[in-house]
DNA sequence: CTTGACTCTGTACTATGGTACGGAGTGTAC
DNA sequence: GTACACTCCGTACCATAGTACAGAGTCAAG
């Protein structure tokens, strides 16, 4: 029994769209499997596999591009490079973490300005924003 | 003396590209000034503060559109909705940042068993991604 | 065979915030 | 007038990660 996958069924395993696999396979995250001459995609089942461990190192904050070499590392054993990208999207994660907590300060002194302000004076929001 | 400014002096003043100044002003945040027909744009100084409001309201995280809500709010005087937009603002920021600690954690925790792991050992992120 | 769910294909679209472009015209200094 | 920097205009493009679509074809169950 030649058991395989179609992409509707494949899709549901990886909780992901159709066209979401669709776009992986052009992509090159997922290769193109046996498919009949204008037929349905035959893909293997171990290919869920993959599906998830994008989907995991995307809910990591790898892009779709950094998951590809993610995926060549995985065939190479590609260990040090491996640590290496994962270290460099933590600091860049760290990064954006700095980013937005100066922003939320800013938005926080904002808003606080806001509800120290008396009622008839300006808006102190619009006043900071439109400030030279 | 009638003192106007052309679009790459304001561009230059609000620290922007000229592009960038026609694209504000064909997704309305900025008016289209007066101009001779298939002559050049003639801003008035005042545009500059309407510039820098702009990108001082995205250096806070609002979008375009939420800049314009808050452009038509400072024309009305709108103290109350300005107080919401930017509490809803700080409240979104605060989740993304809550969002990427968990990355940060996650992402620490592979590189960390990556530098405790045995050199001959398999690469304990890949083996984490690739987990059932 | 019929039916209905599923699939294919390649292009277009979404959202965001820009950025580029080419040929023609404008405006200013010399 | 000449030269050169700047501007115009409308369309297309960039990056990311999908998502949609229409008409035709496939596949499996009844």
């Amino acid at each position: 029994m030649n058991e395989y996958l179609t992409i509707g069924a494949l899709a549901k395993k990886g909780s992901v769209n159709v066209e979401t696999i669709r776009y992986y396979q052009r992509r090159g995250l997922l290769q193109l499997p046996f498919k009949p001459q204008g037929g349905f995609r035959h893909y293997a089942p171990e290919t869920v596999k993959r599906v998830r461990f994008i989907k995991r190192a995307q809910a990591l904050g790898f892009t779709l591009e950094e998951i590809a070499g993610l995926l060549a590392l995985e065939e190479k054993k590609g260990c040090l490079q491996t640590r290496e990208i994962a270290a460099r999207k933590l600091k860049l994660v760290e990064e954006r973490i700095a980013d937005l907590v100066t922003m939320k300060k800013a938005l926080a002194r904002l808003v606080h300005a806001c509800d120290v302000s008396s009622a008839g004076a300006s808006c102190p929001i619009i006043c900071l924003l439109a400030d030279d």
